[in-house]
DNA sequence: ATCCCGAGGG
DNA sequence: CCCTCTGGAT
Protein backbone atom coordinates (compact mmCIF):
# COMPACT_ATOMS: atom_id res chain seq x y z
CA UNK A 1 0.00 0.00 0.00
CA UNK A 2 1.20 3.37 -0.79
CA UNK A 3 2.05 5.94 1.46
CA UNK A 4 0.87 9.26 -0.51
CA UNK A 5 -2.51 9.52 -2.05
CA UNK A 6 -3.54 7.55 -4.93
CA UNK A 7 -0.42 5.35 -4.19
CA UNK A 8 0.53 2.22 -4.96
CA UNK A 9 2.90 0.83 -7.28
CA UNK A 10 6.55 2.34 -7.29
CA UNK A 11 7.83 3.12 -4.14
CA UNK A 12 7.05 6.94 -4.19
CA UNK A 13 5.00 8.63 -6.70
CA UNK A 14 7.27 11.42 -7.97
CA UNK A 15 4.62 13.63 -6.39
CA UNK A 16 2.34 13.27 -3.72
CA UNK A 17 -1.58 14.43 -4.07
CA UNK A 18 -3.52 17.34 -3.27
CA UNK A 19 -5.05 16.41 -0.24
CA UNK A 20 -1.88 15.79 1.61
CA UNK A 21 -0.91 19.13 0.25
CA UNK A 22 -3.96 20.36 1.44
CA UNK A 23 -3.19 18.99 5.08
CA UNK A 24 -0.12 20.68 5.09
CA UNK A 25 -0.77 24.19 3.89
CA UNK A 26 -3.57 24.36 6.71
CA UNK A 27 -0.99 23.30 9.50
CA UNK A 28 1.74 25.52 8.46
CA UNK A 29 -0.93 28.62 8.36
CA UNK A 30 -2.46 27.48 11.67
CA UNK A 31 1.46 27.15 12.81
CA UNK A 32 2.75 30.30 11.59
CA UNK A 33 -0.04 33.32 11.07
CA UNK A 34 1.68 35.80 10.79
CA UNK A 35 3.93 34.80 8.01
CA UNK A 36 2.10 35.87 5.19
CA UNK A 37 3.02 39.27 3.64
CA UNK A 38 -0.73 40.68 3.64
CA UNK A 39 -0.76 39.71 7.50
CA UNK A 40 2.94 41.06 8.19
CA UNK A 41 2.79 44.39 10.41
CA UNK A 42 5.42 47.14 9.39
CA UNK A 43 5.90 46.12 5.73
CA UNK A 44 6.24 48.64 3.12
CA UNK A 45 3.72 48.75 0.23
CA UNK A 46 5.77 51.09 -1.83
CA UNK A 47 6.78 49.07 -4.66
CA UNK A 48 10.18 50.69 -5.62
CA UNK A 49 11.16 49.63 -2.19
CA UNK A 50 9.90 45.84 -2.32
CA UNK A 51 11.89 45.72 -5.60
CA UNK A 52 15.11 47.12 -4.53
CA UNK A 53 14.96 45.14 -0.96
CA UNK A 54 13.96 41.89 -2.89
CA UNK A 55 16.93 42.66 -5.25
CA UNK A 56 19.27 42.85 -1.76
CA UNK A 57 17.72 39.79 0.03
CA UNK A 58 19.75 37.61 -2.38
CA UNK A 59 21.67 35.22 -0.25
CA UNK A 60 20.99 37.10 2.89
CA UNK A 61 19.53 36.97 5.79
CA UNK A 62 16.46 39.17 5.81
CA UNK A 63 17.29 40.20 9.48
CA UNK A 64 20.92 41.88 7.49
CA UNK A 65 18.59 43.43 5.15
CA UNK A 66 16.36 45.11 7.67
CA UNK A 67 19.54 47.17 9.31
CA UNK A 68 20.61 48.46 5.94
CA UNK A 69 17.17 49.59 4.51
CA UNK A 70 16.39 52.76 6.66
CA UNK A 71 19.87 54.24 6.06
CA UNK A 72 19.05 52.80 2.32
CA UNK A 73 15.67 54.48 1.48
CA UNK A 74 16.92 57.69 3.78
CA UNK A 75 19.72 58.62 1.28
CA UNK A 76 17.44 56.92 -2.11
CA UNK A 77 13.77 57.21 -1.16
CA UNK A 78 12.99 57.03 -5.03
CA UNK A 79 14.02 55.72 -8.37
CA UNK A 80 15.40 58.88 -9.75
CA UNK A 81 17.48 59.48 -6.52
CA UNK A 82 18.99 56.28 -6.27
CA UNK A 83 19.45 56.47 -10.49
CA UNK A 84 21.93 59.65 -9.75
CA UNK A 85 23.73 57.61 -6.84
CA UNK A 86 27.54 57.22 -6.72
CA UNK A 87 27.84 54.01 -6.93
CA UNK A 88 30.15 54.07 -4.28
CA UNK A 89 28.32 55.16 -1.90
CA UNK A 90 25.60 52.85 -2.32
CA UNK A 91 28.08 50.12 -2.56
CA UNK A 92 29.01 51.19 1.51
CA UNK A 93 25.62 51.10 2.56
CA UNK A 94 24.74 47.52 0.88
CA UNK A 95 28.83 46.11 1.91
CA UNK A 96 27.46 43.87 4.54
CA UNK A 97 24.65 42.01 2.72
CA UNK A 98 27.52 40.23 0.72
CA UNK A 99 27.86 40.71 -3.37
CA UNK A 100 27.56 44.19 -2.67
CA UNK A 101 29.55 45.13 -6.15
CA UNK A 102 26.51 43.71 -8.14
CA UNK A 103 24.01 44.10 -6.04
CA UNK A 104 24.99 48.02 -6.19
CA UNK A 105 25.14 47.78 -9.71
CA UNK A 106 22.26 45.94 -10.30
CA UNK A 107 19.56 48.73 -7.94
CA UNK A 108 21.29 51.52 -9.62
CA UNK A 109 20.80 50.10 -12.42
CA UNK A 110 17.41 48.42 -12.21
CA UNK A 111 16.41 52.74 -10.89
CA UNK A 112 17.63 53.79 -14.09
CA UNK A 113 15.58 51.70 -16.09
CA UNK A 114 12.65 52.02 -14.42
CA UNK A 115 13.87 56.12 -15.08
CA UNK A 116 14.14 55.20 -18.99
CA UNK A 117 11.66 52.62 -19.74
CA UNK A 118 9.07 52.40 -17.36
CA UNK A 119 7.88 56.27 -16.85
CA UNK A 120 9.56 55.98 -12.45
CA UNK A 121 7.31 53.63 -12.13
CA UNK A 122 7.82 49.60 -10.92
CA UNK A 123 6.43 47.27 -13.75
CA UNK A 124 3.52 44.99 -12.74
CA UNK A 125 3.88 42.32 -15.08
CA UNK A 126 6.44 39.53 -15.03
CA UNK A 127 7.75 39.96 -18.46
CA UNK A 128 8.65 43.70 -18.03
CA UNK A 129 10.34 42.79 -14.37
CA UNK A 130 12.56 39.92 -15.78
CA UNK A 131 14.29 43.08 -17.73
CA UNK A 132 15.06 44.17 -14.73
CA UNK A 133 18.89 43.85 -13.82
CA UNK A 134 18.90 41.93 -10.35
CA UNK A 135 15.73 40.47 -10.84
CA UNK A 136 14.60 36.62 -12.22
CA UNK A 137 11.96 34.42 -11.71
CA UNK A 138 12.30 34.37 -7.95
CA UNK A 139 12.21 38.04 -7.05
CA UNK A 140 9.61 39.26 -9.69
CA UNK A 141 7.37 36.82 -7.72
CA UNK A 142 7.96 37.80 -4.91
CA UNK A 143 7.82 41.81 -6.21
CA UNK A 144 4.98 40.96 -8.28
CA UNK A 145 3.03 39.52 -5.04
CA UNK A 146 4.31 41.78 -1.98
CA UNK A 147 3.67 44.72 -4.09
CA UNK A 148 0.61 44.23 -6.43
CA UNK A 149 -0.82 41.00 -4.63
CA UNK A 150 -0.50 39.39 -7.87
CA UNK A 151 0.61 35.71 -8.64
CA UNK A 152 1.73 34.47 -11.83
CA UNK A 153 3.52 31.69 -10.40
CA UNK A 154 5.48 30.43 -7.54
CA UNK A 155 8.77 31.99 -5.99
CA UNK A 156 11.09 29.25 -5.41
CA UNK A 157 13.99 30.54 -2.92
CA UNK A 158 16.49 28.25 -1.27
CA UNK A 159 13.72 27.26 1.49
CA UNK A 160 11.20 26.30 -0.83
CA UNK A 161 13.74 24.19 -2.87
CA UNK A 162 14.71 22.68 0.28
CA UNK A 163 11.48 22.14 1.53
CA UNK A 164 10.15 21.18 -1.46
CA UNK A 165 12.62 18.40 -1.86
CA UNK A 166 12.13 17.74 2.00
CA UNK A 167 8.60 16.83 2.15
CA UNK A 168 8.04 15.20 -1.05
CA UNK A 169 6.44 18.20 -2.64
CA UNK A 170 8.83 18.09 -6.04
CA UNK A 171 11.81 15.64 -7.09
CA UNK A 172 12.72 18.41 -9.87
CA UNK A 173 16.05 19.89 -9.05
CA UNK A 174 15.48 23.49 -11.05
CA UNK A 175 13.44 25.80 -9.86
CA UNK A 176 11.67 25.63 -12.60
CA UNK A 177 10.52 22.18 -12.25
CA UNK A 178 9.80 22.86 -8.54
CA UNK A 179 8.19 25.61 -9.76
CA UNK A 180 6.03 23.96 -12.11
CA UNK A 181 5.48 20.79 -10.00
CA UNK A 182 4.13 23.14 -7.15
CA UNK A 183 1.49 24.91 -9.11
CA UNK A 184 -0.23 22.18 -9.98
CA UNK A 185 -0.24 21.49 -6.12
CA UNK A 186 -1.41 24.01 -4.56
CA UNK A 187 -4.44 25.96 -4.91
CA UNK A 188 -3.76 29.02 -6.90
CA UNK A 189 -5.32 31.73 -3.85
CA UNK A 190 -2.58 30.34 -1.95
CA UNK A 191 0.78 30.69 -4.46
CA UNK A 192 1.82 33.72 -2.70
CA UNK A 193 1.00 32.54 0.42
CA UNK A 194 2.76 29.35 0.13
CA UNK A 195 6.43 30.94 -0.07
CA UNK A 196 6.31 32.98 2.84
CA UNK A 197 5.01 29.64 5.12
CA UNK A 198 7.64 27.26 3.82
CA UNK A 199 10.42 30.14 4.45
CA UNK A 200 8.92 30.72 7.92
CA UNK A 201 8.85 26.91 8.25
CA UNK A 202 12.44 26.62 7.31
CA UNK A 203 13.71 28.94 9.20
CA UNK A 204 12.14 27.54 12.46
CA UNK A 205 11.87 24.15 11.99
CA UNK A 206 13.11 22.69 8.93
CA UNK A 207 16.73 24.29 8.77
CA UNK A 208 19.23 23.11 6.08
CA UNK A 209 21.47 21.51 8.58
CA UNK A 210 20.16 19.73 11.32
CA UNK A 211 16.34 19.73 11.19
CA UNK A 212 14.24 19.83 13.72
CA UNK A 213 11.76 16.96 13.08
CA UNK A 214 10.69 15.98 16.70
CA UNK A 215 9.03 19.59 16.77
CA UNK A 216 8.11 19.59 13.22
CA UNK A 217 3.91 20.22 12.87
CA UNK A 218 4.06 18.35 9.31
CA UNK A 219 6.40 15.51 10.33
CA UNK A 220 3.75 12.79 9.93
CA UNK A 221 3.12 14.43 6.25
CA UNK A 222 6.84 14.72 5.26
CA UNK A 223 7.92 12.34 3.20
CA UNK A 224 11.73 13.15 4.77
CA UNK A 225 10.61 12.19 8.55
CA UNK A 226 8.96 8.80 7.25
CA UNK A 227 11.61 7.75 5.19
CA UNK A 228 14.14 8.28 8.43
CA UNK A 229 11.59 6.78 10.80
CA UNK A 230 11.20 3.49 8.47
CA UNK A 231 14.90 3.41 8.53
CA UNK A 232 14.98 3.71 12.12
CA UNK A 233 12.11 0.60 12.61
CA UNK A 234 14.07 -1.29 10.52
CA UNK A 235 16.88 -1.40 11.99
CA UNK A 236 15.64 -2.11 15.58
C1' DA B 1 29.24 25.17 -14.08
C1' DT B 2 31.11 29.20 -11.98
C1' DC B 3 31.39 33.62 -10.14
C1' DC B 4 29.88 37.32 -7.09
C1' DC B 5 30.58 38.23 -1.68
C1' DG B 6 29.87 39.18 3.66
C1' DA B 7 28.10 37.72 8.17
C1' DG B 8 26.38 34.46 11.46
C1' DG B 9 25.77 29.61 13.25
C1' DG B 10 27.46 25.13 14.68
C1' DC C 1 36.67 25.71 9.98
C1' DC C 2 32.64 24.78 6.83
C1' DC C 3 27.86 25.63 5.78
C1' DT C 4 24.04 28.51 4.94
C1' DC C 5 21.42 32.59 4.03
C1' DT C 6 14.34 34.87 0.57
C1' DG C 7 19.75 34.44 -6.57
C1' DG C 8 21.17 36.26 -10.80
C1' DA C 9 24.26 36.79 -14.68
C1' DT C 10 27.85 34.93 -17.45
Amino acid sequence: MGRFDGGSNPPYPIIMGTARVRKILKILRRTYPGASWGKRKGRTTDPFQILILTILSAQTTDNAVDRVKERLFSEFPDPASLAAAQIGSIEEIVHSLGFFRAKARHIREAASMLQERFRGEVPSRMEELLQLPGVGRKTANIVLHHAFGRCEGIAVDTHVKRLAGRIGLSDSSSQSGIERDLMKLVPRRLWGDITDLLIAHGRRICTARQPRCPECPIAHLCRYYLDASDKVRSEE
